[in-house]
DNA sequence: CTTGAAACTGACACCGATGTTAGCTTCTAC
DNA sequence: GTAGAAGCTAACATCGGTGTCAGTTTCAAG
């Protein structure tokens, strides 16, 4: 498919397509014009790479493990190096602390809603009198 | 507490704390010559600006929750708006998305960690034959 | 053909919190 | 009073993914 079904597709933008493959993350085939051809799998893979890229990974460290997954591109997988595994499972931790702080707060929030939400009338009734 | 000191106590640079503080974000007293002079509230003050820049408020927003926080400054709680419930309602659902995130994308990381740990010596054996 | 939609490349801009440097002033302990 | 640590302001830089614009080329349907 074309660049601009694949970015309606995923809701990523061509210019992120782009820049995607400009880091190794996408690798489409070319026609003759030079207009980029992606395979039906690049849909999930660009789902992945936004995941990966939500949860603060940086492109060169996908770009490192896309290799390492299963149903990556549908070649041979690769196996983590010990290196790899070890900034990855620092990559694990801090996604762990990053959730941590997201409940945290999503719990001030909901306590700041709470508070307006409880007594939505207060303030003005008091202003009332 | 000087600058210094509440930056040791809370892990936060300086040069963040004076930004904070550009932002309405905090309102130290000042010495005669000019220092900053932070209460002891800060460092949790601090501490919680932290966690919601982690969350990914910006500090537009977070200056217009503080003032509805409990224990915030010691002044007055102020009861939020309609309109910042529903910007903060926004927020947290946001957040929940993001948190969902996190969780696939750790999932795929252990994927592959545990694929890497799991099978750790094969590649190495298939090498030596 | 022709024509309009779609794709291409390349360059520049942005966001927002933080790092860094420079040059000057204040504080504190002797 | 003095020296060194600590603070002050201001300005510029950075990071990485994304937006946007410009100018050209390709594709596909009439």
């Amino acid at each position: 498919m074309r660049i601009g079904e694949l970015a309606r597709r995923t809701g990523v933008s061509e210019r992120s397509l782009r820049y995607y493959e400009k880091q190794g993350l996408l690798a489409p085939e070319r026609t003759l014009g030079g207009h980029r051809d992606y395979p039906d799998g690049a849909v999930d893979r660009v789902i992945l790479i936004q995941e990966l890229f939500a949860a603060g990974l940086h492109s060169r460290k996908i770009y490192e493990i896309l290799p390492c997954m299963r149903d990556s591109d549908g070649g041979p997988n690769e196996i983590a190096t010990p290196l790899l595994v070890e900034e990855l499972t620092a990559e694990r931790e801090r996604i762990d602390r990053m959730i941590a702080d997201l409940i945290r707060s999503r719990e001030v929030l909901d306590e700041v809603i709470l508070t307006a939400s409880g007594r939505p009338a207060l303030s003005v009734e008091r202003e009332a009198r």
